[in-house]
DNA sequence: CCTACCGATCGGTAGG
DNA sequence: CCTACCGATCGGTAGG
């Protein structure tokens, strides 16, 4: 009945229905969640997700918005953050392993939703990604012409590169990184530095 | 009831059961496909899947071991068949991508796993993969120590990283060659193209 | 490999 | 936001 916090945090039942499904879309996929458990993990009856989503797809297309809403609000941050010229593009990349670190759910869903809905998804990025990687791409262009990059790199390829490492890697993180050490999980301290590593080594042309 | 041509190719019902089943579970998932759809996509009834394969758990099991079979006998020949020592790393690991653009679903499919099942693959992987990424680690490091690979590189994580590029942009290709040329999919030749050269650029030693 | 069939669960509606 | 309910489909069984 209070409406005093009504927007301030992760309170409406709405924001709580949009946390579980994306916790559980991620985990378990889209298919493999029932309408059911999502309203058992927000404490709610099913007939009631329906009053606020007006069905399962409509749920999953603003679990995926509200992704690109916070995309869209922190990439610039993070592009102009960075004071730096020439490490701006680092700064960028950790900031990026920062975002989906910070909840590992974000990158299985992203990897989920180019698999299932290709030409979907497709779009979404193509509206709301293409624009900062192009803006990234015009920026590698004139580090290649000022020497500090490899001619060699291919600035619109090297870019869709690092997001399939920094996504695979998070995404795939639990599995992988029991690979490289003992642990079956967590941070992942090996593998997000040699990410960083093969990123720089990749790009920064060698020294004369 | 010829029994002439019985295990040559793909002619068995159970062989095409695990053909369709791989198809399916890669392009919508485990959960996302049903036993009725795999028994359409045979040509059979669903009861007589269950003759061949006594659950659907176990189906996908059988279809992860099928590529887990195919991985292990092609794998050594990846890595003998390259003759010199140098770009021996690098033809291998073109072998690989050719491996699962050969059949993107193979790429779809191991994502999926690593994603929906983060435990019991990384058992498979540990089992099966990783005496092979143990041997390529050792190779790296005597490369390093013969001062052609650079000094800072992370053997294990190295190959890991490698591997999550090359599974990952397959996998991925068909949403994210859209954003690198204007082609929507197939081949994904500047994607691939960076990959390789993203690989050799952060492995080799610059020269002095 | 098929027909016939089952209980459980699915997404979603009616109506309040 | 709830109770009551629906047709369709799910994985799987019985029995041949």
């Amino acid at each position: 009945m209070k409406e005093i916090d009504q927007g301030a945090e992760h309170n409406t039942v709405k924001e709580r229905i949009l946390k579980e499904a994306l916790r559980l879309f991620s985990e378990k996929g889209f298919e493999g969640t029932s309408l059911q458990a999502i309203a058992d993990a927000v404490g709610i009856q099913k007939p009631s997700l329906i009053y606020h989503f007006p069905s399962k797809e409509n749920l999953r297309q603003n679990v995926v918005e509200s992704l690109i809403v916070y995309w869209k609000n922190e990439l610039p941050r993070m592009l102009t953050t960075s004071q730096d010229d020439s490490n701006r593009l680092v700064s960028t990349m950790t900031s990026l392993v920062n975002f989906f670190m910070e909840d590992v759910n974000r990158a299985r869903l992203v990897v989920r939703e180019m698999i299932d809905r290709p030409e979907e998804t497709f779009s979404v990025l193509n509206e709301h990604v293409s624009p900062w990687t192009r803006l990234i791409g015009d920026y590698l262009r004139m580090g290649q012409q000022g020497g500090i990059y490899k001619k060699d790199v291919d600035p619109n390829a090297y870019i869709v590169q690092v997001m399939v490492m920094v996504v695979g890697t998070v995404a795939m993180g639990t599995v992988i990184s029991g690979m490289v050490s003992a642990s079956t999980d967590i941070s992942h301290g090996p593998l997000i530095k040699e990410l960083v590593r093969i990123v720089q080594a990749s790009l920064y042309a060698d020294k004369k």
